[in-house]
Parts: C-alpha cells; structure tokens; sequence
DNA sequence: TCTTATTTTGTACGATCGTTCAATCTAATG
DNA sequence: CATTAGATTGAACGATCGTACAAAATAAGA
C-alpha cells in the first residue's frame, strides 16, 4: 500500500457544495466501514447513504483504501488533541498520578463516542476494527502512536522500575478493554445486566490502574496514592 | 440468519478421504477467515488453498456463513473442555482464587494458539476477529457464553459482595485483554520491544487479577491472599 | 461577465463474488 | 461382486465488486 501517492496542486478552492459532499461521503464511508468493515462495505453502499453517484466516492476519497486512511485519520487528530490538553492540564495541575494519566486517555475516546455527535459513536467502533486488523498497522500507528508514546512515557516517568514491556503489554490491554466498551458493550451486558456507561468508564478506569499498577510491580492499592512523579 | 435447517439423514458412513477433505477445506478457511476477515475471504481463495475446486466447499461446509459458524464451533467444545477442566481440578484443590481461576480460562486459551497446532493460532486470531464483530454474536455467544457463566458464577461465588455489573465488565476487559494478545501482538512489540509470550502471559495475569479486584471492591493486592471461597 | 478548473452525473468495463448443477468417479454397504 | 449413496469435478449462473471515463453542470477567479 503506498499511500503518499503526491496530488496536482490546486489552482482553485473548492466550492461549499464540494466541501459538503465530501463530508457527506467520509460519513457515510464511517458508517459502514464500522457496520461492515473494510470489504463488507462496498464503495455502491457508501455512495447510496450519502445519496450520491458511484463515481462521486472516488473523486473525493481516492481508492478504497485511502478512502478508509482518510475516514479514520479525520477525527485522529482531534483525538489527539483533546487527550494531549488533558494530560498536559494534569501534568501542570501537579496531580499526575497513574489514574489521572490513564483517565486522560480513555476518558477523552469514551466521552466522544458516547455523548459527541452521532458519528463519533460509529467512529469508535471502526477504531476498534481497525486496531484489531495487523492489515491496518500502518494506518494505525501513523495515526495513535505519536500519542500512545507520549502517555507511556509519561507513565514510565510516574513508575521508573517497570520494565518497557510490561508498561506496553499493559497499554495494549488498556486499550483493548477501552475499545472493547465501543465493540463489545452487548457482551458486557449479556454477561450481567444492562449498565449506563459512566458505571462501567469508573469501571475500566479501576481495571486498568489496578492492573497498571501491580504489572509495574509496586503493588499500589486503589485507594492508596500510587507513588508520584520521577 | 437461520442455521438449524435440518439436513437429510446419512445413509452410509463418509469415507476416509471425505472426512480428510473436509478438515482440509475447514483448516483453509480457518485460516483465511483469520487473516482476511469473513467478506475478505473468498469461497475461492479456500478451495484453492485446500486444494480442491470450488464446489466442494458448498458441499462440505455449506453456505458461507454456515462455513464461517462451523469453523468457529469446531475447536470451541475442546477449548470449553480444557477451560472446564482446569476449573473443576482448581476447585477440588481447594485453592480456587481469583488469580486461579483468571490462569483457568485464560491459559489454555493462550497456551493452545502459542504452542498446539499451527491451525491453533489462526483460530486465536479468528474469535478475536468474531467477538468483536456484534455481526457474529449469535455464533460466539452459543460457542463462549456457557463457559463464561461458568466462571463468573465462580467469580461471583469468590466475592459475593461484588456487584455483578463489575464481575461482567472486568471479565469482558479479561477477554479483550487476552484476545489482544493473539490479534495485537505486534502492537506490543511496537510500544515496548519483543517479549517472549510467557511474560506476556504474567503480564496479563497480573493485570487482570488486580484489575477484577480493584473493581471487585476489596482492594486485594498482588502478593496479598485474596478472599476464598463463599 | 467570461473563462475554465472543478464537481457532478451516468454508464460501462473486466474481474470476482457465492452458489448451483449435471456428469463422473469413489467407496461404503449388502 | 453389485449396487448406489455420497464425493468429486468443472463449468456456468446472475449479481456485485472497484474503478475508469466522457459528457454535462457548476462555480471560483480574473
């Protein structure tokens, strides 16, 4: 996949209709790349939800797979962004410790895909196929890992001792049960009972600096103050 | 989706080579399913990589989705024996704690997908790809759903003033971890360095346990005896 | 306003999809 | 061995796939 593939330039600014029809076609494309996935949603789909011609998707998204690098790297800045002023508010706030760090991650995705605009909803259901997919690796790092590392570091700053890799197997299940909430919140439901989603967020929250916490090996307990600061 | 459709009763015994074929054209579609997804992978790519024409998957494995379902369930009842098993011979030692059981459902698991069969490890990669698809509820629920209750009432019965909403979130976040571990290894490595799995595997021990006992309300840490039995 | 870059439309191409089927071959059963 | 249920083969079905493209419509910029 070589996706730097470089464009004419632009010797005009496009229209507010075309700008709108793109938009129009990245959400219908975001739809259905997280109802069906990649190859069960066909590029004919995408164009009948955004209620435009066949040949209108690749004029705006390119091939199909940089229709799906441009669907998911839309809202990844955004992401980014939101999470990053987090934890830089709570570096400078002085109170860094491993729950506020892991909150500041988690708890920008959940809000936006549970309570931001609808398309976020389906947004983080596609992060989570996404994720899941080796096929997806490139499109993935390009677009989480720049933050991924700024946390783990952060972490490995709160926790010198821990070995790198327990901090990144411990990352990888943190973000595997943080998008599990988005794909899998059915399975959580019919293994006990319905719950609203700020019970079950102080429940990921509790699940992860607990198991955080005891794979970097200090064995801090919820409730005590995790040790702080380098 | 209608999978009890009654077949026509057999009148004579398959032959030795036909009961080969079919587990040939079943172990490529095992692993064409894991690596490409359900609408990824082609009818004709499995024939092909079985060695056999086209129209010997329809008549060994049906329709596509009942393909797709029979993949799934046919490594699912040994997985739900070891599982079982394991649990059954913890309880009889009597030392059935959390962290006991946790190693119960998740170690075979792991250790079945790392170190049996080659086919094993596509089948990891393949219910990670299932249980994250609601698309396929229906097929993991009846293959996982009865082991699971199995051990969260076991769960439930180790901490019973847990509220069974933490029980069913923590044990979701469990398989997400554990699932994570066969779909994003590479990702892992791409955060910390390479591990060999069995750190892997006291990684996600360690997380899980705290993480189901912090959410189990007894702050239970590692190193510390949890609470046994009722 | 005029020019023309850009967007929109509709159609068509070749490839591949899941599935069906009649003919042929194999081997379980009596 | 003879019978024939079941397994195998290869071709073909209609549908849908991603993509390309010429012609028409639109609107940005001079």
């Amino acid at each position: 996949m070589d996706l730097d593939l470089r464009k004419k330039p632009r010797q005009r600014a496009p229209s507010k209709r075309a700008v709108r029809t793109r938009e129009t076609i990245l959400d219908a494309a975001e739809f259905l790349f997280a109802e069906r996935g990649f190859d069960g949603a066909s590029i004919r789909d995408i164009a009948a939800r955004a209620g435009v011609p066949v040949g209108l998707v690749a004029h705006h998204g390119g091939s199909k797979e940089e229709l799906f690098f441009t669907v998911i790297a839309r809202r990844a800045d955004e992401l980014a962004r939101l999470r990053e002023e987090a934890l830089e508010a709570l570096v400078r706030s002085g109170r860094d410790d491993l729950r506020g760090v892991i909150a500041c991650f988690v708890l920008p995705f959940l809000r936006l895909t549970y309570q931001g605009q609808p398309q976020w909803r389906a947004y983080g259901r596609l992060v989570a196929i996404a994720s899941a997919d080796e096929r997806w690796r490139e499109i993935t790092q390009a677009c989480f890992d720049p933050t991924a590392n700024l946390f783990l570091d952060r972490i490995a700053r709160i926790l010198p001792q821990a070995p790198r890799g327990a901090i990144g197997a411990s990352f990888v299940f943190m973000v595997s049960s943080m998008l599990a909430i988005c794909a899998s919140r059915w399975r959580i439901e019919a293994l006990s009972a319905p719950q609203d989603i700020e019970t079950i967020e102080e429940y990921l929250l509790d699940f992860c600096e607990a198991g955080f916490a005891a794979n970097l090996g200090n064995g801090a307990c919820e409730g005590q103050d995790p040790v702080n600061k380098r």
